[in-house]
DNA sequence: TGTACATCAGTGAACGCGCGTTCACTGATGTAC
DNA sequence: TGTACATCAGTGAACGCGCGTTCACTGATGTAC
């Protein structure tokens, strides 16, 4: 009890640290990431955060970490949220659950998906599982409607891609889903964070305002393959 | 003639001042850009810069204006050496240059379409038109197809677009283009886009490897509207 | 329950570093008579 | 053609700043007897 109590008080801290450091992220972007920033906005002084992490690409690290697996949870959920409807619409309510949870944290959107953060460099094994998760939801939305017959694809996979796709969906554990529908998801993912990295980049707004319609429609044409049969 | 040499003194050094940013931004990422270090790289103090830049934003502003230029000619230059072929292959060899370039300068292409550099901002004003010029070969290129009769065009513009895709057809000259090929350019874009980033990012590689069969998949797929009528 | 000890959070000073920018200056180059 | 002057490129020192990290330390908190 005693001993958990300062183990609860220091877990308790370091989660105020990251908050910190994501609300400082969110103010002044990533380059505001600064250990005594944080430090600071905090209230205690940089060499403390020492006892929270080895160094600063230790946080930076646990930052990547909790972010890839906030928007995977949300996607996650997004679906959960849907999932007595159609397969389209569950893939719908997904993609516009990921571009929403982007515009609401643009600049943690672009910490795991944009620019690295000059002179850090990730530990792969550390980061690679939780960036999965994301693309996960949309494989395993895939992977429910081609098993309930829901998924009608036209098009062979890309024949160099083949072997890549059969080494990814057995490591993904998705089956014998077809391998043309793992490469309809990544050409899919290119699609929706490419209007999405446009639009938070500055690139749309001033063509079309408001990128959300363009996106709609990018999205529907992407559903199109889980349409319910008629 | 005599005042014409120190101006064209003055004109070598810059872009010889130019090109040492961009051999560092190549070698070190945009964190690489300062002035310190490029006044090294050519052999001169930093206090030196300030006699052909006045500042630091304004160096970076000539660097974006160089590269969005860059691409611009490179897209450009890959139509016109496919001018004779059809609209499809056209825009298939576009699209091809497009990936090609930006794989052969990707700090560059993270400079104008990645995370902006921190505490730079650009003046639109000067930005902007060389920002279009790279949209506009695709465009262009379209429009010429459309004139033709060589654009199939099966959906209609998403309703919530169509005021911001004419206001945008008649800034960019477009004539009478029907917006729903403005629509299909925009997401074209947002495709390629998206996967050139998620690759050059590193989101592919551990996936599929090389993205080239993806990247020339999504293409194909995006030229279809233009395949010749048989 | 009381006391000696070990653990741990956090401090404050200091390290060396690189940054953009200013300033007064030197010396070379071109201009005007 | 020769000379006085103005222009301009580039220097070197200095400004104040913020950075990550180290170190020896203080004081509070929990542990063991």
């Amino acid at each position: 009890m005693a001993q958990g109590h300062r183990r609860r008080v220091h877990d308790a801290t370091l989660i105020e640290i990251k908050q910190a450091a994501r609300r400082l992220m969110a103010e002044g972007g990533t380059a505001a990431v600064s250990l005594r920033a944080i430090a600071h906005e905090v209230g205690m002084t940089a060499p403390g955060l020492y006892r929270y992490f080895r160094d600063r690409d230790d946080l930076i690290t646990a930052l990547l970490v909790d972010t890839y697996d906030a928007l995977a949870e949300t996607l996650e959920a997004a679906r959960a949220a849907h999932a007595s409807e159609h397969y389209a619409d569950q893939l719908t309510q997904v993609g516009m659950a990921y571009r929403d949870w982007a515009l609401a944290h643009p600049v943690e959107y672009r910490l795991i998906l944009g620019n690295p953060i000059p002179g850090y460099h990730a530990p792969v094994a550390v980061t690679t599982p939780p960036a999965r998760r994301s693309l996960a939801v949309f494989l395993a939305l895939l992977h429910d409607a081609w098993r309930d017959g829901e998924l009608t694809l036209t098009d062979d996979p890309a024949p160099e891609l083949e072997a890549r796709l059969a080494a990814f969906r057995a490591e993904a554990g998705l089956g014998e889903l077809p391998l043309s529908a793992l490469q309809l998801a990544l050409a899919t993912w290119g699609t929706l964070h490419g209007l999405i990295s446009l639009e938070l980049f500055g690139h749309l707004d001033p063509i079309i305002g408001d990128a959300g319609p363009l996106y709609r429609a990018a999205l529907a044409a992407a559903v199109a393959p889980l349409h319910p049969r008629r």
